[in-house]
Order: structure tokens, then C-alpha cells, then sequence
DNA sequence: TCGTCTAGACCGAACGATCGGTCTAGACAA
DNA sequence: TTGTCTAGACCGATCGTTCGGTCTAGACGA
């Protein structure tokens, strides 16, 4: 339950898992006491901000595991394919394979201002990141855009599916069409010619 | 602000807004008065069982707008380029065009198990709407499925990072990808053909 | 080696504010 | 009058936050 106390750094771990477990506003300074083993009072000894700098020091972990494990891997040398594997890899990990949410998507509700501010400049340089690798892969630069945003899109979408359903599988799914499409020319749709490719018209229209 | 107080069903649009904008856990019996105009007395008037009846309210409201707008169309006859078409409009028009997010997103976290049973009802039943319309189109079973998934993930995920980047621009994106690609054989990725198709190893490979 | 001092990690208790929810009573149409 | 609908005062609980103070470990002078 507790993680390293007596460190700041060590109670970040267990404030992230809560944070993007029950979303900003759904996350009570007593659930957090619970969760980091340590009383309220504690608590603001480290983050003397209170609950808002809990948060923002849970984004600049988030932003700081991204730029390590994520922008300087999109960013990097190597050969496309396998540097989309390593970033695939670390989000399924970090996701716990589809069994967690994203801070970008329950933190913008109910946190600050700044906290706003920080998950717009990394979802910028997320998109910004994959359509680097896009270009490296030799894509156009309008389809590298495209196929960026689409990715991230995909990411997070596949992310709040698999939360509603309680079932990890779109997540999943997601990634793998991501590693077998986005550097493909049919993009991200399927991967291409899997079992069965689908054929346009080959079946009856219009019928109920 | 207020829709039509005094009836049960006139409160709903408000209280619909403020459920969508700040969550459930991020919305207050006191702003809920507020935005509907009404005292928090006459709002249990209407509501007996309170905050978690007035959630389960907003979401049958959804419900019963996405059986009539969605539902409806993906499973019933006609062409089915048209109705892609009809309910891809519809989706714009209840987000507003990516200015709004989406309920099934919002609700699961700190809405109670009633609530995040419903999520799970319309996502499933949102997923196999999609893939009724992809296999009247003549997919593959397989495919169908696959791209019935793919449809919920870019409008959940378009939904989170045009609100995360406080620019409706990736909705408007997926929407339109949506509108040329779900039916087409080259999936969602792009539109197939337009200005300039991305062809594989025309570039460098490796990198920067 | 011993005692003192300091710094900082920690906690119990309590703050004012607000939470979700209830109670009472008035307004008003039937 | 009866029943529906409303507002505002009010409830206990919990919110985020702060205060006062304890405990421990290391530094330092004697």
C-alpha cells in the first residue's frame, strides 16, 4: 500500500494510481491519506499546494516516465517499426494492458488551470511524437499528421472503451492494429491482409 | 438556463449539460440547483433518490436518444452509406461538434454500479449497431466487428483529445475519417484516394 | 562518550466551507 | 380543501486545509 514514505518521490507512485483511478474531483484527501499510508497533515508536508499540487506533481511524473520512455524513443534514431514496438510496449505496461485510465483523459475534469495546461502541451507533443515517426518511415507529411492524431486518438479511445466495457480486450486490439498499421500503407483501420481481407461490394446492400 | 421547469422531463436537458461538463463526482447538488433553475428541495421532488437518480435519469435520456437518433438507423434498412451518415450528423449535433464530451466517457468514474452498467449496455450495444451496419454492407463477420470497435474508439478517444487540446479539430477529423473510411476497404485510417496516397518504403528508412 | 540542539517527517484534532439530503411551510391550481 | 410544486432553513458528514505538537536521526560542543 505504501510506497518508500518519508520521500516525496516514493508517494507519487500510489497518488498516481489514485488520481487516475477515481479522477480529480472523485479523489478525497482521506482516500489519498489511505492510499499513501500517511495522515493528511502529511500529506501537505510534502505538497504544501495541498490537493492541486498532488496533481500536478503526479502530471510531471506522467510527462517525465513519457519523455524518457515514449518522446525520446519517437524522437530517436532506429528503425521505425521497431521504435513504435518499444513505445507500444511501454503504454501497454503503463496501462497495465488496458486495465487503467489515462491522466489525460480524467485529469482535464475538475483540475486546474494548470493542470489543463500541462495535458494539452502533452498531448501536442504525443502527436507530435508519432508523426516524427511517421516521417522517419518515409509518409507524406499530411498522412504523417493524419496518422498521428489518429493514433492518439485510438490510444485514449480504446483506453475509455475498455474501461466501460470492464474489458481490457478494445485495448488490446488497439494496439495491435496500431503495431501492424500505422507505419502500413492501409493505415490503421486493419491490418493488412490478415485471414480474409475484406472486399468492397462483395455482399448484398441496403438490406435490414 | 433553465429548460421547462415544473416537469420532470424539462429538467433533464440542464442537468444532462452539468453531468457531461464536470462529472459526477465534479458536479454539486448546489450547482445542479443552480443550472436547472430549481430549489435542491424541488429537485428532490423530482428526483427521490437524488444525486445517483438524477445520473441514471441523464443517462436513460441518452439512452433513449441514442435508440431513436442511432440505434434505430445502424440497424434498420436503407443504404447503408446513409445511414453512416445520419448518425455520424447525429453524433456531431449531441456533441456539438467536439465542444462537448461524451456521458459513457465521464460517468463510470464515481458514478455508482447501476450507472456503470448502463455505460456497459450502450457501449455493447452501440458496438453491435456498428457491426450490423458494416455486415449490410457485405464485411466480414470478422471485419465487421473489428471495425464496429474501431468506430466506438475514435468517437470516445476524438471526444477526449479534442477536449484535452480544447480544439474540436481531431472529432471534425474522425468524424469525416469515419464518414469515408468505415464502409470503404481500406478501414479508417484515411480516406482512400485522396490528394497524394502514402506508399510504403518511398522514403528513408532508420532515421534521424 | 554524553547531552543538547536542530531539522524535518509525522500525526491527531480541529478549522470553516460545502457536501448530499431532509424538514417545514407557503404558493397555487384543481 | 386537497394535492402538487416550490423555496429556504437546516441536518450530520465530509470536504480540503491548518495548527500544535511528537518523534526520530544526525550534528555538534563539552
Amino acid at each position: 500500500m505504501d510506497g518508500e514514505r518519508s520521500t516525496r518521490e516514493g508517494l507519487l507512485a500510489p497518488l498516481l494510481e489514485a488520481f487516475r483511478t477515481y479522477g480529480f474531483d472523485g479523489v478525497s484527501l482521506s482516500r489519498l491519506s489511505k492510499e499513501t499510508g500517511l495522515g493528511k497533515a502529511s500529506l501537505y508536508h510534502h505538497f504544501p499546494g495541498g490537493k492541486g499540487e498532488m496533481a500536478m506533481a503526479v502530471m510531471a511524473l506522467s510527462s517525465a516516465w513519457l519523455e524518457t520512455e515514449v518522446f525520446s524513443v519517437l524522437e530517436g534514431a532506429g528503425d521505425p517499426a521497431a521504435r513504435l514496438d518499444q513505445v507500444l510496449e511501454a503504454f501497454q505496461s503503463f496501462y497495465q494492458r488496458g486495465g487503467k485510465s489515462c491522466l489525460l483523459d480524467v485529469m482535464p475534469i475538475g483540475g486546474g488551470p494548470d493542470v489543463r495546461a500541462m495535458v494539452k502541451a502533452l498531448m501536442q507533443r504525443l502527436i507530435a511524437g508519432f508523426e516524427r515517426l511517421a516521417l522517419d518511415a518515409g509518409m507524406e507529411p499530411t498522412e504523417a499528421v493524419s496518422r498521428a492524431e489518429l493514433a492518439l486518438v485510438c490510444l485514449q479511445g480504446s483506453l475509455v472503451v475498455s474501461r466501460g466495457l470492464g474489458d481490457a480486450a478494445p485495448f488490446r486490439h488497439q494496439i495491435e492494429s496500431l503495431r501492424k498499421g500505422f507505419l502500413s500503407a492501409e493505415g490503421n483501420g486493419r491490418a493488412p491482409r490478415e485471414s480474409g481481407h475484406f472486399r468492397p461490394g462483395s455482399g448484398r446492400r441496403g438490406g435490414s
